[in-house]
DNA sequence: AATCGCTAAGTAAACGTTTCCTTGTTCTAC
DNA sequence: GTAGAACAAGGAAACGTTTACTTAGCGATT
C-alpha cells in the first residue's frame, strides 16, 4: 500500500548533498550570503535530483510574506475591469506573488465578508475597486496594516489619504463633449448611469464645462440619467429622439448599449440621424457599425500603475500615500457628423 | 518609534482568555472536541477583543492545506472563460479557498511557466484549460500529485485518464445546421476557426453528421476555416458571399465577428441575404441586430461541474478519474430565414 | 609564535499552528 | 467505597523554513 509519501523538505536535501539545512536555505533564499560555487552546486544538482519544491507556506511564517495578492473590483462582468485584472496578475506574477480576483458585485457587505476572508488568509496586498463607491471596508485593510491601492473610484471628501490610481472621469465628459462641439453641434446631450459612485458623476460636470466654455446652455433637460441597465438605457435613447437633439454624450457604456438597441429596432441611424461619442471602450462597440467614437480610459497604464504602486507600497509600507489620475484620450470612429456653422 | 507591531498570535488570546494554546487552536479549528460552551465564549470573546485573525500559513504548515486554487485558462480575453472563472472563483471561495487565475494566452511554455510557479507556492488545486489543447503540462500536475481538472478541452486519444468537464463539440455543429436545415436550407456553408484543437473541429464533424443525416451533400468548398482573427473572418464572410449559399453556421464567435463586419460594411443583411447561426455567444451578440440564432454552451453547468469536481477530487485523492460533456443548446434569435421546400 | 580578522559553513532557536498524549476531574457501577 | 470509564483541558512535540549566532579554518599582522 504507497502511504501519501512525505514531501521533499529542505533536510533531505541537506543529508543528500552532505551540509547543513542553514546552507541549503541560503541557497534558496538569501541572496547575500556567499556559498562556494562548489557547494551551491551540488546543493541544486542534490535538490533537483530528488524533486525538491521549497514549500510556501513554511517559508511564509517565518518570512513574513505570504506570496499572495488580491485584487476585488465591483463589477468583474465589466471588460474595463477584467482586462485590468489580466495586466494586474501578470505583472504581480513576475514578482512571485500569486494573485486572486475577487468580485463584490457593487455590494458593501459582500465585499466586506470578501475582505474579511482574504485578510484571515494574510494577503500580502490589494488592489480594490470598492462596492459603490464607498469608503467603510477600507478600514480593515488599514487596521490589519495590508498595503492596498484604491482603484478608479475615489472617495471624495476622505479625511484618509490613500492610494489611488484613477482615470480623469471629469476629463472624458469634457473631452466627449468638446469633440462634438468642434463638429459644430450645439444641442448635445448627455445620458448616463444615474450613478451613486462619486466620479462618474464628474463626467457630467465635464459635459457642462465643455458647454459652458462656449458659451453653449447647458439645458438642464437634456442631462438625463438612468440606472445601470440596458432597459433605462433605450429609454434615454427614446428620448434622446423626441428631443430632436443633433447629438449626445453616451455616458455609460450599459445604458449606451440599451440606446444604441433602441436605435437600431427604429431605425435610427447614426452619424446620420444623430452624432454620438460614448464614453468608454466595450467588447462590444467593435461589431457596430459605423464605428463609434469614443473616449478610451487609460487601462493599461491604470492597471501597470496600480501594480507598481502596490508592489511598492509592500517594499517600503512607510511611503505615503499616492494618488494618479491619469488622462483618457479620443478614439475617433464614424458616428460624428460635422456640421458647418452658420456665422 | 512605533515598532511594527507583532501580530496577534493564539497565544495572545490563550492569555487574554487564561486557558492554554491548545484550547484556543480547538475552538478555531477542530470542530470534533468538545469544549465547555462556557470556556469557548471566553475565548471567542477574547479573540475578538484583541482582534486575532488564524495565521493562514502556520496552519497550512501542518494542516497540509493551503487554501489556494488555481484556474489557468488559454485565452482569457474570451469571456466564455471570463465567465467560468468568476462561478468557480466564487463557488470555491465558499469552501474558503483563495483562487488564482492565470492566462497562459494559448502558449504551452507560457503555461509550463504559470504551473511551476504555482506548484512552488503549494497549490490545493488546479482547473486547466490547456493551451492548444496540449497536453504534455498535465504531468506537472500529475507528478507533484496536484488534483486537477481539465476544462473544456480534451486530449483525445490519450492514454491517461483525466478528470474532464466540457461542452460536446460535435453536438453543437449538429445543432447549428440541423437548425438551418429545418429551416428548409439546403446550400449550407460552414465557417469556422483553423483550429489547432482536436474537439473545436469535432464541430465541422457534427456540420457533415446533420447534412448527411438529410441525405444532402457536404461538399468540401462549403467548409472553410481560418486562423482565431477578425480578418480571417472578413476573408470568409466575403466568400460566403461569393459561393451564394443561403445559410452559414458561424462556427467560432472570433470569425464570425469579422465575417458579421464584413456583411455589415458590405450591405449584406441577415436573415434576408443569409441565415446566420453561430456557435458561442460572445457579449457582443447582444447589440447585433437582428439579433443572432446562436449555439448557447453550458457555461454555468460547465463552472459548476469543474469546481465541484475538483473539490471532490481534493477530497477523496484516490477517486478515479472523471469525464463529462455537457450538452448545448439552441438560443433562437432573427437571422434564419425559414424557405418553403419544393416537394 | 601568538593574535587578529576574515570567510565559509554549521547550530539551534524561533515562527504560529496542529494534534497526540497526558493529566486531573467527575460520573457511574458494582 | 472503590475501580474504571468518560470527559474536559493542558503540555509539548512536531511541521519546514529562516536567520542570529557560533565555530572552524586559515592567511596576515605584529
Amino acid at each position: 500500500m504507497p502511504k501519501t509519501r512525505r514531501a521533499v523538505t529542505i533536510k533531505d536535501v541537506a543529508v543528500k548533498a552532505t551540509t547543513s539545512i542553514a546552507t541549503v536555505s541560503y541557497v534558496f533564499s538569501n541572496a547575500d550570503r556567499y556559498i562556494r560555487p562548489e557547494l551551491r552546486e551540488r546543493v541544486l544538482a542534490a535538490a533537483a535530483e530528488i524533486g525538491y519544491v521549497k514549500n510556501a507556506a513554511a517559508s511564509s511564517i517565518k518570512g513574513k510574506r505570504r506570496g499572495i495578492l488580491a485584487i476585488v473590483v465591483a463589477q468583474f462582468g465589466n471588460s474595463f475591469f477584467t482586462r485590468m485584472c489580466v495586466e494586474i496578475v501578470s505583472i504581480a506574477r513576475r514578482e512571485g506573488y500569486v494573485v486572486t480576483l475577487c468580485n463584490s458585485d457593487e455590494d458593501p457587505e459582500q465585499e466586506r465578508i470578501i475582505l474579511e476572508r482574504l485578510i484571515a488568509q494574510q494577503i500580502d496586498g490589494c488592489v480594490l475597486c470598492p462596492a459603490l463607491s464607498r469608503e467603510e471596508n477600507t478600514h480593515l485593510l488599514r487596521r490589519h496594516r495590508i498595503p492596498h491601492v484604491i482603484l478608479e473610484r475615489s472617495f471624495p471628501g476622505s479625511l484618509i489619504p490613500h492610494n489611488f490610481v484613477g482615470h480623469d472621469n471629469f476629463q472624458s465628459g469634457y473631452l466627449a463633449t468638446r469633440h462634438l462641439l468642434n463638429a459644430g453641434h450645439r444641442r448635445i446631450a448627455f445620458s448616463g448611469w444615474d450613478s451613486p459612485i462619486p466620479n462618474v458623476c464628474e463626467r457630467v460636470d465635464g459635459y457642462r464645462a465643455a458647454l459652458r466654455e462656449l458659451g453653449v446652455s447647458a439645458a438642464d433637460e437634456l442631462v438625463m440619467t438612468g440606472e445601470l441597465s440596458a432597459d433605462a438605457g433605450r429609454r434615454m435613447g427614446a428620448e434622446l429622439i423626441e428631443m430632436g437633439v443633433t447629438a449626445a454624450v453616451l455616458g455609460h457604456h450599459e445604458t449606451a448599449k440599451g440606446a444604441l438597441l433602441h436605435f437600431q429596432d427604429h431605425g435610427v441611424r447614426w452619424p446620420d440621424d444623430i452624432s454620438l461619442v460614448m464614453i468608454g471602450t466595450p467588447e462590444w462597440a467593435g461589431v457596430l457599425r459605423p464605428q463609434l467614437t469614443c473616449i478610451r480610459r487609460p487601462e493599461h497604464e491604470m492597471a501597470v500603475a496600480s501594480a507598481n504602486l502596490l508592489l511598492k507600497s509592500i517594499a517600503t509600507p512607510d511611503h505615503p500615500p499616492v494618488s494618479q489620475l491619469l488622462p483618457c484620450l479620443v478614439q475617433e470612429g464614424k458616428s460624428v457628423l460635422a456640421i458647418p456653422q452658420v456665422p
